[in-house]
DNA sequence: ATTATCTATAGATCTATAGATAATGC
DNA sequence: ATTATCTATAGATCTATAGATAATGC
């Protein structure tokens, strides 16, 4: 039933080669986002699709590189426009980068395409924190995200000049899970608070997060440094 | 080469029974935690305890029977602990209830068992994080976890009786999505950070969880009440 | 006699490939 | 003539069941 039933209008190959192409990733993208890498066969993303279950193989080969061409074609897009606000950020901030700032610029950016963009976008990112979890597929997220997270660190020493690179980097696995929680879009929160929150109002989201963080990253930091330095008195030096 | 050659030991049939379904149960939650429920096959567990696949289903029926047995088995004994947490802080803090104390009691417990727990433990922990955010496995897991975040819930409304509710769930997303990275043991974090911050780091983890979580529920219910007050104000009521 | 475990196997499903057919491109 | 798509099928793997065998319990 899906596979479009009208005379397919004249296209060349080429149109057609990249919509089918893109027709089978936006299939596996969404299916991959239910149920996990594993839990999708390639008779499933056909079916999705409407084509013959070989066509796959045409195209990509076999199944981890439908997984692969899945994440490349949103992998640079997503991560050259986080790179490119946390860069604005930057120079508009000159000398005071403060905390939340950075988080506003680390976070939005993200929150924004994932919560209002496509349906394409929004599963890849629900897709992604399903799989960013994982051993195996992980490692194929991290290798493009490690660049925005050292991006993001370096804004935050800017920020805290004081703290202990330790803390920030705790600070960072709490913030990286509220992300990757809020784009998972299980829907846990709509369902605990009874409807008082929605997971994809933007809105709510985006006015929360950052501030949230921030207070977070501030008080650990602040917190640790000062513990430290009452031990360097206590030690006598 | 799992599977003990030594000459069997005399056992009762229940010891054996017993056993054997622990025996299996640990292999199960060890291979989910690595791969999700999909990624694992009956065979695969079979293999992994040294026994054959047929077994399986005498003791569990199907597949579905056996993840559920693995939930089962731990879920009760986690959640009894944290409720018991929570009474006994309750108690002890009488009328200053306060943030970071129900955070701490909430978390350190969790925290405890599944840093410095069993391996069995630690493994049930990280498979859950796997598990919580798909569509389907969620649904076993939430509904022993309920309880357990009202009841949090309950305790940070003591703590902030000015808080809108909203801003509490919010805030209660943020703190199980750190939670929930943490007991996933991805080990990113460790990586990321060069070895300075390790993730099973018990005593790090637990210096840092409620504080940071606690000052960030603090900035966005201050903030927003604030925010209320002011459009309040403004409306002229 | 009952229960735990293993053997054998049916039937379904999955990945992958070879080769046929249908459409576009010169 | 080249490329997109489909048909047919091999071979592997998976779940599940029936029935045989081995061990414990009276």
């Amino acid at each position: 039933m899906p596979r479009s039933s009208n005379p397919k209008p004249r296209r060349t190959k080429a149109e057609q080669r990249a919509e089918s192409r893109e027709q089978i990733l936006d299939g596996a993208e969404y299916l991959f986002s239910q149920r996990g890498l594993y839990g999708v066969t390639l008779k499933d993303v056909a079916q999705q699709v409407g084509v013959h279950a070989s066509l796959l193989h045409y195209y990509f080969d076999d199944k981890r590189g439908l997984f692969e061409a899945v994440v490349d074609r949103r992998a640079s897009v997503t991560t050259d426009r986080r790179m490119e606000a946390m860069d604005d950020y930057e120079l508009q901030a000159g000398d005071s980068v403060t905390v939340e700032g950075a988080l506003h610029a680390f976070l939005d950016t993200d929150l924004d395409l994932y919560l209002n963009g496509s349906e394409g976008l929004r599963n890849y990112a629900a897709m992604g924190s399903q799989i960013a979890n994982t051993v195996e597929g992980g490692e194929v997220f991290n290798e493009h995200f490690d660049r925005v997270v050292l991006r993001l660190i370096d804004l935050l020493k800017k920020a805290m000049p004081d703290a202990a690179d330790e803390d920030i980097f705790w600070g960072y696995h709490f913030v990286n899970a509220g992300l990757m929680a809020t784009v998972a879009r299980t829907r846990r929160i709509d369902r605990l608070s009874g409807g008082l929150c929605r997971l994809d109002d933007y809105t709510a989201v985006q006015a929360r997060m950052a501030p949230f963080m921030a207070a977070g990253f501030i008080a650990i930091c602040q917190e640790r440094a000062l513990a430290r330095a009452s031990e360097t008195v206590a030690a006598g030096d």
